[in-house]
DNA sequence: TTGTAAGCGTTATCAC
DNA sequence: GTGATAACGCTTACAA
């Protein structure tokens, strides 16, 4: 079963090995009963082409590859990369694509994370998520024409292809809501400080107060890391002010139900002294008491936009969208706000 | 930069291209001086080797195949396959393999997957997870010498590399748990029939009842899928029955948190009038009103012994290792039980 | 110690 | 239409 290759059909078939080659990529030019008796020795013997041999020759993989900036512990229970992983090799696999998941915590490993798929040429292109605003790497993806697309934001806009939620929109979306339901200390608690989401959320956040005219509290604004634990510190502080907050915007759901479960650790109630709104729309959302008010981002649909993208630009087709592409958020109203 | 390859290295460095193949290969018969020219020339170009014509060579891909059996609907919030992927890829770096996650809903793609993967020699070994008992395509690998580890159980034991949470063991620690506070009509709420997980803890959840002298009813074990909503539909087929159960034990936290809202709906008293267990100690535990006792799998260990010994078995080592690992699972008591 | 050359399993370009 | 044959970029005998 080992030694299973082109030329062995060939041998069985009586008919050359270059024909064999010819029969399985569909050429049109080949002698029906010559490609019956082929067909008829590869499915009898089960033979499927090697991929390796492809990629050498095709130089193409057929592999995506997904690039996430986190470590392994931070990846661990977040339910967004489950979702995001799942819909990305749902649209792969109708391209005859697979998805290649690597993670570059550290800086180091980034760059080694670049080198090992793209350099090697391991992967036919990259999708990259949750890169820091400023980033080398991309640049020089960019700059070698090498096929890839970012889920989140860039700058400047039509630099390089990315599909990212309306993390602005969403912001003001959630703002506004929380002003035009009577708030007026609204907290935003984000991840770290270096990333675009955070950036862009805290921009939509600033846009609906200035839109409503209420003047922006820096002391409101504060940075955890993904985890409960980190929102609980960031919540203890942000409660430690007087007068305290009276609604919190958290950048994911983890983090806002973090920062809710130490409010309600401190006596507050929710959602009559302070409301809490979070984004992902995960499922802990309906799990936490009071239920989470949560900004649902669209996973399949961006990473539906991200893999359609990304195989166009790999195949050698203009993608028949722009550049930047942007997939609406919803409000999913809950107890909690 | 596209027309890197040894033979422009050799040509610039003034060797032949075998000669840099062997000091990249860290051959030690090379003379020092050639050495060091050939590193200089790849240092300044950053050259790195084609993995797609060292995977034709070496016959090997350094791709590890993670084939998880579960529609990407059903993948999407699972916290646990972000936290296994998550851990593989660490395993997997450190001995400089990647890892490529496909999905196999339906048994036609499952099929799909298999050939795609293993015939095509995409990849050097993959590792299982949540396959159906009795599965045909796993016989195949194992007869084809292919090297995969499976995660989850197996019969007969000994037949193939194998880790898996203690969930015999643990479904009784969990029984004999909710017995020992009081609990007598304990039900079980399984996943799909056809899994092993779900028939394993059936096993250890019947084996306390009977150390305990608790007969077994069959009317107290029910199934449901992966999801919230067919938990709660569970849930609702074990209340009409009298009396209703005092206690469910739910193969995951989501359907345990699920039966567990139902419940609530009901107006029961958690956990005085009935006690909750999940397994999987997912975040979602914590966040859940009461917060949700569950039986903790150490998904790290898990990952890691499986990727370990797959890599050891494509190395053509043994595995330093039983065919069959088990992986002991805690309970972690909070409210609801 | 180094270079030459064969071959990994394909695909694609030639002649026939 | 079909069969040789030359790549694809690398590793590794084998020769020198």
């Amino acid at each position: 079963m080992a030694e299973l290759k082109q030329s062995e059909i060939a041998k069985l078939a009586g008919v050359s090995q270059a024909t064999v080659s010819r029969v399985l990529k569909g050429n049109p030019q080949v002698n029906e009963e010559m490609r019956r008796r082929v067909l008829a020795v590869v499915q009898e013997l089960g033979y499927v082409p090697d991929a390796r041999a492809q990629s050498l020759r095709s130089q193409r993989t057929h592999l995506l590859g997904l690039v996430v900036h986190r470590s392994p512990e931070a990846l661990a229970g977040d339910p967004f990369f489950s979702a995001l992983i799942a819909a990305i090799i749902d649209h792969a696999s109708k391209h005859d694509y697979h998805l290649c998941v690597d993670t570059a915590r550290t800086a180091r490993s980034q760059r080694a994370i670049y080198e090992e798929l793209l350099r090697t040429r391991r992967v036919d292109g990259l999708i990259l998520v949750e890169s820091e605003t400023r980033d080398r790497r991309i640049e020089r993806l960019s700059s070698e024409g090498f096929p890839f697309v970012l889920i989140g934001r860039y700058e400047p806009e039509d630099a390089i292809y990315s599909v990212d939620n309306d993390n602005i929109g969403a912001a003001y979306m959630a703002t506004e809501y929380l002003i035009r339901t009577g708030r007026r200390r609204i907290a935003y608690i984000g991840g770290p400080a270096g990333l675009t989401v955070t950036r862009d959320r805290l921009q939509g956040y600033k846009s609906a107060l200035e839109a409503c005219g209420i003047p922006y509290d820096p002391r409101l604004v504060v940075f955890a890391e993904f985890s409960e634990r980190s929102a609980a510190g960031a919540m203890t502080e942000l409660l430690s002010q007087s007068p305290p907050p009276d609604a919190v915007i958290g950048l994911d759901d983890v983090i806002a139900a973090g920062a809710m479960r130490e409010a309600k650790r401190y006596g507050l109630h929710i959602p009559e002294e302070i409301a809490f709104i979070g984004f992902n729309d995960s499922p802990l959302c309906r799990y936490v008491e009071p239920s989470l008010t949560s900004i649902a981002v669209d996973i399949p649909t961006l990473a539906g936009r991200a893999t359609e993208t990304l195989i166009a630009l790999i195949e050698g087709r203009t993608p028949d969208a722009p550049k930047r592409q942007i997939v609406p958020a919803r409000l999913v109203k809950r107890e909690s706000a």
